[in-house]
RNA sequence: GUGGGCGUAGCUCAACGGUUAGAGCAUUGGACUGUGGAUCCAGAGGUUGGGGGUUCGAAUCCCCUCGCUCACCCCA
């Protein structure tokens, strides 16, 4: 085979494109509901907004960024997620200076150069909602409620909400600094990633799935916030319990970009293997000003869309099969194809989905592409007469050719079959 | 970056180192000259991912390479 799409990339072809639309859509009216509106932003941005935002030391700008230049000579990078670059035009238009809240969703492509596995793409798809300007609590449940509602509105009952607060700046550093003095007692005992993490990613140490169990000993983060950060996270869960929303706090909850501060959550499902997060977010107070913008709270999450659809699809396959519609148009006589031509046309002038083919092929085939296409109707042409077929029912009917308009008008659905 | 599994028809997969590489599904035609969802018959469809080696003989064994896949790392 010559050609490939590049690896980790692939094609979406139907009916997976219609299930993306369904799912998007649900998305999009989701997030509308709640008050969000749409942007759109570019595929690339300048380097550095990725370096400064996500951070310097993460894997993602470590070893995971498609990075090139351009003509010119500038650093550039196609996106590997999409809060950065909200943050970026939200800074660069100003809406820093709005003493308001601002909400925005965005859908696109990511792009992340990383051996791909299930559920992992190079080139992946973010359905990501942020909201801009306040840092109460009842925003950061906000969005977590409007996690948990798209997820039951496709109806998915296994999941699981985890939550976590990490604190700011100054109590993170100074639990790690206490953590760390913990562990080099006894590091010995851990793992080899373990001897390795406990200096480069200490909070890591305790999401190991083989030291697990060493770690029950060990103060967790959340217990040692100071004591702002630590009323935010009574609040949240306050706020969560007044929504009803289920969730489960995991200490070891710790997000891999920077820029997350206080709140951090995840939804995770067992559809995909063992336990996959779909959908992670967090707050991220100091995002906006470390880019120039003025000091703006912000809290949001990034849902993976390829995992939802995974999820939704083997959660329930049938909700891509949609209700035949359309007609199509045939005639066994190539002779009449002029006819079927223009009546194919009028059809979807009057708005009809309508279909038909030039291909001398024998009128059993026809129908049965029809069928397997999910039309509703197949209209076939002969000299004396048409024959109007309802593919739902087998129905049929025998139409002079005078009557042409009045099959049009009942095709184009204002009128019934008699 | 590390480690496992796998590459045979459009798809899912057979074929102990030994005739002309098969089957199901899908596709095309026919039985049914003007009709789908069922059945039967027939046709078309392949450089066994690519290259090299061992052998009288390779889809099968060995090496290289490319690709896919799963897991780790990390993440959505």
């Amino acid at each position: 085979m010559e050609y490939r799409a590049p690896r980790g990339t692939r094609d979406i072809l139907p009916p997976e494109s219609e299930g993306w639309d369904i799912i998007l859509s649900k998305l999009t009216v989701r997030a509308e509901e709640y008050g969000y509106k749409k942007v759109i932003f570019p595929t690339f941005e300048h380097t550095e907004l990725f370096k400064r935002g996500i951070g310097e030391d993460t894997d993602i700008v470590q070893k995971e960024m498609y990075t090139f230049q351009d003509r010119k000579g500038r650093w550039l990078t196609l996106r590997p997620e999409g809060t950065a670059s909200l943050a970026r035009l939200f800074v660069e238009k100003g809406i820093d200076k709005f003493n308001g809240v601002s909400k925005y969703y965005y859908f696109g492509s990511m792009f992340r150069y990383e051996r791909p596995q299930s559920g992992r793409y190079r080139e992946f798809y973010h359905f990501g909602v942020e909201a801009l300007g306040s840092d109460s609590p009842y925003l950061d449940v906000e969005l977590i409620s409007l996690c948990k509602d798209t997820v039951e509105s496709f109806a998915i009952k296994d999941y699981l909400i985890y939550i976590n607060s990490i604190g700011c700046s100054e109590c993170r550093s100074q639990y790690i600094l206490k953590l760390g003095g913990l562990l080099k007692q006894v590091i010995a005992y851990y793992c080899e990633d373990c001897r390795r993490r406990v200096t480069t990613n200490t909070l890591r140490v305790l999401d190991c799935k083989i030291d697990k169990h060493r770690n029950a000993e060990l103060p967790i983060l959340s217990d040692n916030l100071c004591p702002s950060c630590s009323q935010h996270y009574d609040e949240v869960k306050k706020g969560l319990q007044t929504l009803n929303i289920n969730w489960q706090e995991n200490p070891n909850l710790v997000r891999g970009l920077d820029y997350y501060n206080r709140t951090v959550f995840e939804l995770v499902t067992p559809y995909l293997g063992e336990s996959t997060s779909i959908l992670g977010g967090g707050r991220y107070d100091q995002l906006i000003s470390c880019l120039g913008g003025k000091e703006t709270p912000g809290v949001g999450f990034a849902l993976g869309f390829d995992r939802l659809y995974q999820v939704v699809y083997s959660n329930n396959p049938d909700f891509l099969n949609s209700p035949r519609k359309g007609v199509y148009i045939s005639s066994p006589e190539t002779g009449l194809w002029d006819k079927v031509f223009r009546i194919t046309f009028d059809l979807r002038n009057r708005g009809l989905k309508a279909e038909c083919n030039y291909q001398n092929r024998s009128l059993k085939s026809q129908v049965k592409t029809a069928d397997k296409d999910n039309y509703e109707f197949f209209l076939t042409i002969f000299q004396k007469d048409m024959v109007l077929k309802n593919l739902t029912t087998g129905e049929e009917k025998v139409y002079e050719n005078e009557e042409e308009e009045k099959v049009l008008v009942l095709l184009s659905g204002k009128g019934d079959m008699s």
